[in-house]
DNA sequence: CTAGTCCGGGAAAGGGCTTGCCCAGAACGG
DNA sequence: CCGTTCTGGGCAAGCCCTTTCCCGGACTAG
């Protein structure tokens, strides 16, 4: 039939050949350089290019250019809301620009990350962004680091959003600071007693929520007894077996139930719901997130917000804008939002 | 200092040179071959790459070999659960097979589709995975398949989930089956009228759906009135509005509402609920889809279930699996799973 | 002891593309 | 009318690998 190949996409050369042109005219017209191109070579070149169906093959572009136009995408657990609406705030973004996205998922085993990051440097993506899904000082924690500065110095770039303890770009999402703001309006509400679903005691983002919101219920002059902080996952099942473990101890004399995400909140909610708590007349309960597809259980649940979709953008930029050095950070203030989880609670 | 170059990383030939071997023998050791290579070359070599920090590079391979290892993964959304659901499903899969995921979405717009692929394809990957936000007969069909096809040709594959209407591999996800057993199942319940939130009208997921459930109940004897088939987005809001939009053209006689998605059984609930309406002692409601995330919502949503993290495995071993023809479908059943939000109808 | 096999290292040829460089012709100035 | 300066096409080098092929040395067999 035609000269198309059996197998294999069509290359430059064909394309060039078929347009009767030489391989540098083709690669101008359709790729762009600095280079004008005359208008009718230009024309004959995308004529063939289209007629042939190529495709140019970005790999190839990669080497000789020496680098890609991808950037990484490391998160824990692409179906938990939490990454997925981050991570499409990082796809338009990424979009934008006209770069590609791979993504890894390290499902929550830390030392995954590190294996993952060491696959994808390969690709020479033009940044890896690593959402937080990190552990507290950890063996692993300078393997990573070490592959992160290697990925660096070959001219990398590394983004991470929420875990400010390593030296690169990072989002820094102030978990301390949102649990802190919700615990003094919900003190304001009238709470007095509180229980915290932890979390993982060495995440570190469960953490300072965790501690965030209990340092200031304290200063509130409502300390937490320890009995009350139940650790568990950061998943909704993690909070449904928090809650049932937090019952064990004795809900009695908690008016309030911290979660240190949304999704376990809802664990936690469907837990005392099964045995016949009233949510919230009995136990009040709140989140932290905002996770649009959970805006709507009921009661609405109380949470600190955060503008995930955002942070996947701001990620993108840190990580590819020229402006900015090395390890800077970019703060994001999650904002309370009282709602019908934790009503005002007048005391008898 | 060291011999290291000032940017970009590490190539083989120096690896090479520290470990004092041919460029041919560091390949061999470091990336695996038919050959064997001496084991005090291959340790001498991994040393050297380890203290240079190598990363082999993987366009440079994808080049040199013809062909990479990854996978293109194309949704809609991949904020929703339902999609980053299956992507899930796909990253495990397709990591198991060392494979690296590229993902795209088309953010509802099925135009950004076929752009979408066009890009992808200059990936060389070795499968396009099309997960469907697909619509009925478009002209923008014509182009993507035109694009794929081109792709399948130049060696690659293309399978899609749930748009059986294009030639290729795909997960046939039996809507119109699904649909219609719940039907089957609410007329057992002692339900006799029903709305139907049917989603996009072109949307042939969405129509599949609405479409097998209404005929089922017809077929049970109770045909459903045109007004009560409401379209709206294939979203939250949509099933937000849409639920408006019924109630406007008078609910009284509905006994139940059918939603062809979950998220959008949940925003009508939300509508519902704001404007006073009891759920489900005013009117029951079922969705499809059983997103996960969705399950701790009150009342329980009565829904067809579908594995969607199996999909997604499924999709890459259909992508992938040499023993497939190049349009080999694998039919994918939803089960009705009957919560509180349809309970038994008992007629006065 | 020699001929025939293996084994495994290294040189070099790609693979698909970009880009520096050369050069012919066009455009321009004096 | 000639010398310059632009334009913009084409050649070829190069990007980082893989893989074919050659070849010398170590073995085996007869």
């Amino acid at each position: 039939m035609s000269s198309e190949r059996a197998s294999g996409a069509a290359t430059l050369e064909e394309v060039a050949a078929a347009a009767k042109v030489s391989l540098a005219t083709a690669s101008r017209a359709i790729n762009g350089s600095a280079r004008k191109v005359n208008p009718e070579y230009r024309e004959r070149v995308l004529a063939a290019a289209r007629t042939l169906n190529y495709s140019p093959n970005l790999a190839a572009q990669a080497v000789a250019k020496g680098g890609t136009s991808t950037v990484a995408l490391v998160v824990a657990d692409i179906s938990d809301p939490y990454f997925s609406s981050i991570a499409s705030g990082v796809m338009r973004a990424a979009e934008e620009r006209g770069l590609i996205v791979t993504i890894g998922s390290t499902e929550r085993r830390p030392p995954r990350e590190t294996a993952l990051v060491r696959v994808l440097r390969g690709q020479r993506p033009r940044s890896i962004i690593l959402v937080g899904s990190r552990l507290a000082a950890q063996e692993s924690d300078r393997e990573l680091g070490d592959e992160l500065k290697a990925f660096e110095k070959a001219g990398g770039r590394v983004t991470m959003v929420s875990q400010p303890q390593l030296p690169f770009r990072t989002i820094d999402i102030r978990n301390r600071e949102g649990a802190a703001a919700l615990a003094a309006q919900l003190v304001n509400h009238g709470y007095r007693s509180a229980a915290v679903l932890t979390g993982p005691a060495d995440l570190l983002t469960a953490r300072e929520r965790a501690t965030g919101f209990a340092d200031a219920f304290a200063e509130y002059g409502h300390p937490i007894d320890e009995r009350w902080l139940v650790p568990g996952d950061f998943t909704r099942d993690g909070g449904f077996l928090a809650a049932a473990e937090l019952r064990r101890r004795g809900l009695g004399e908690v008016e309030l139930i911290f979660a240190v995400n949304d999704v376990m909140a809802v664990g936690a909610m469907a837990y005392l719901r099964s045995t016949g708590v009233r949510l919230p007349e009995d136990v009040a309960i709140a989140g932290f997130d905002d996770i649009y597809s959970l805006r709507d259980i009921t009661p609405a649940l109380t949470t600190v917000s955060l503008p995930l979709e955002l942070i996947g953008r701001k990620a993108v930029e840190l990580a590819l804008d020229d402006d900015q050095d090395g390890d800077s950070r970019v703060p994001i203030h999650g904002v309370p939002v009282l709602r019908e989880s934790t009503p005002l609670l007048v005391h008898a």
